[in-house]
DNA sequence: GTCTATAGATTGATAGAC
DNA sequence: GTCTATCAATCTATAGAC
C-alpha cells in the first residue's frame, strides 16, 4: 500500500510537468526546450522540476521510461507470441506477423491519449538525435527489444547472413521512425506540406507489405 | 573577374568556419553548437561569423548550400539521365536504376572529402530535426529533387495509387537517412556499438534490393 | 578583416522563506 | 511542496579600436 491521495497536488505537479516535457521534447527537441518552457506549460513554478526529478535530463529518463517500458513490454510479449506460436508448429516465424506486432501496439497507443502521439515523435527521433543524453536514455530501454527483434527474424530468415538481416532490420527501422513523424504531423515545413492520411489502418496497410517484400528480397 | 588572392585570410576564414560548423552541426545538432565553438574549432575570433555570414540561421543556410546545391545537380541530372533513356525506348524507368542514380551521387560525395561525411550525417537528419530552421533551410533546397523522384517513380510504377508511392517513397527516405547515419557511425551510444561494414558498395549492394523489393510489393 | 570587450538575454540549478 | 529571488554560466550579436 503507498499512501493515500490526500496530497493530490504532488502527484498532479509531477504528471502535468511529464506532460508538458514530453510535448515540448517531442515538438521543440530536447536542446531546444528550456525548463522555463516546461513548467510554463505544465503550469507549475519553476522550482518544481528539480525538487521532483533533479534535473533536466532526469526528467528527460522519467519522460522516456513513463509510456517506453510498457509499450516496449506489449511489443515484446506480442512478438514473442508469434515466435512460440510457430515454433510450437515447427514453422518459422512469419515475417508479416512479426511486423505487425511490432507496429500495432506502437499505433494503438498513439490513438490511446493525446499526449502518446508527442510521444511516439519524440521516440522517432530518438534514433538519431545529436545529443548523446537523448540517445543514450533511448538507447538502454530499447536494446532488450532490438536484440528479441534481430533473433525472431533470423529464425524467420535464416537464409540471410548476420549482416544483410542487420541493414535490413536498419532500413525497417529507418522506415519505421520516418512514419512515426508523419503520422505526428512532423514531417512540414513552412513552405511545403505533405499530404498524407496517417490512420494507423493506412499506416499499417502500406507498412507490412512494403517491409514484408523488402524483408524477402532475391 | 572576380577580385585576386592576394588577400587569401579572407576565403580561408570563411572555409574553416564552414568546415568547423559542418562538423558541430552534424555532431552535435545546430541547437547544440554554440558560435564559440565553431570559431573554437576553426581558429578563428568568435566576431568572424556574424562579420562574414551575419548570423548563425546565415551560417546553417551557408553549410547546406555549400554542398547540397552540387549533390543535388548530379541527383537530378542522373535521374533525368535514366528516365530520358527509358522514355526514348518507350519503356518505364527501371525502379533499381532510379534508386542507384539517388544514392550513389551521395555515397561517392560521401567519400569525395572528410567533411563531406559530416554533412551526410547532417543531410540524414534534417528530415526530422526539430528546429523550424534547420527543417525549413533544409526542405527548400531539397524539394526540387522530391518532385522529381516522385514523377519519375510515378512513371516507373504508375499501378500504384499516388497515396501509396507517397507512402513508399517516404519509407524509402525513412530508410535512407538511417543509412547516412550509420555509415557516418552516428548510430551510437554509450553502451551499444553496432557493428556494420559501411562502404558504399556494401550500402549500394543492401539497398537497391531491399527497397526496389519494397515498392514491387504486391 | 581581425580583434577585445561587452551588451542583453537566457540558461540550469539552488538557497531559503513560507 | 511551493514559492521568490538569484547565482553563475552561457548564449547570440554588436560596437569600436586597430
Amino acid at each position: 500500500m503507498k499512501q493515500e491521495n490526500f496530497e493530490t497536488q504532488q502527484v498532479d505537479t509531477k504528471q502535468r510537468i511529464l506532460d508538458a516535457a514530453e510535448h515540448l521534447f517531442a515538438h521543440e527537441g530536447f536542446k531546444g526546450t528550456s525548463l522555463r518552457d516546461v513548467t510554463g506549460r505544465a503550469g507549475v513554478n519553476l522550482a518544481a522540476v528539480n525538487y521532483h526529478f533533479g534535473s533536466k535530463e532526469a526528467l528527460l529518463r522519467a519522460v522516456m521510461e513513463r509510456r517506453l517500458i510498457p509499450l516496449n513490454q506489449v511489443r515484446i510479449e506480442r512478438i514473442t507470441k508469434v515466435r512460440d506460436s510457430a515454433l510450437q508448429k515447427g514453422q518459422r516465424p512469419p515475417v508479416k506477423e512479426l511486423l505487425r506486432a511490432f507496429i500495432e501496439p506502437t499505433l494503438q497507443f498513439k490513438e490511446s491519449s493525446p499526449g502518446a502521439e508527442d510521444f511516439v515523435a519524440l521516440v522517432g527521433r530518438s534514433f538519431s538525435d545529436p545529443d548523446d543524453t537523448v540517445r543514450n536514455v533511448f538507447m538502454k530501454l530499447i536494446w532488450p527489444l532490438f536484440q528479441l527483434i534481430f533473433e525472431t527474424f533470423h529464425e524467420a530468415l535464416p537464409e540471410l547472413s548476420e549482416k544483410t538481416l542487420l541493414w535490413r532490420l536498419h532500413f525497417m527501422f529507418g522506415a519505421f521512425s520516418q512514419t512515426m513523424h508523419i503520422c505526428c504531423g512532423r514531417f512540414h515545413s513552412d513552405t511545403i506540406k505533405m499530404p498524407l492520411e496517417n490512420d494507423s489502418k493506412t499506416i499499417i496497410s502500406m507498412f507490412i507489405p512494403f517491409i514484408t517484400a523488402g524483408m524477402h528480397a532475391k
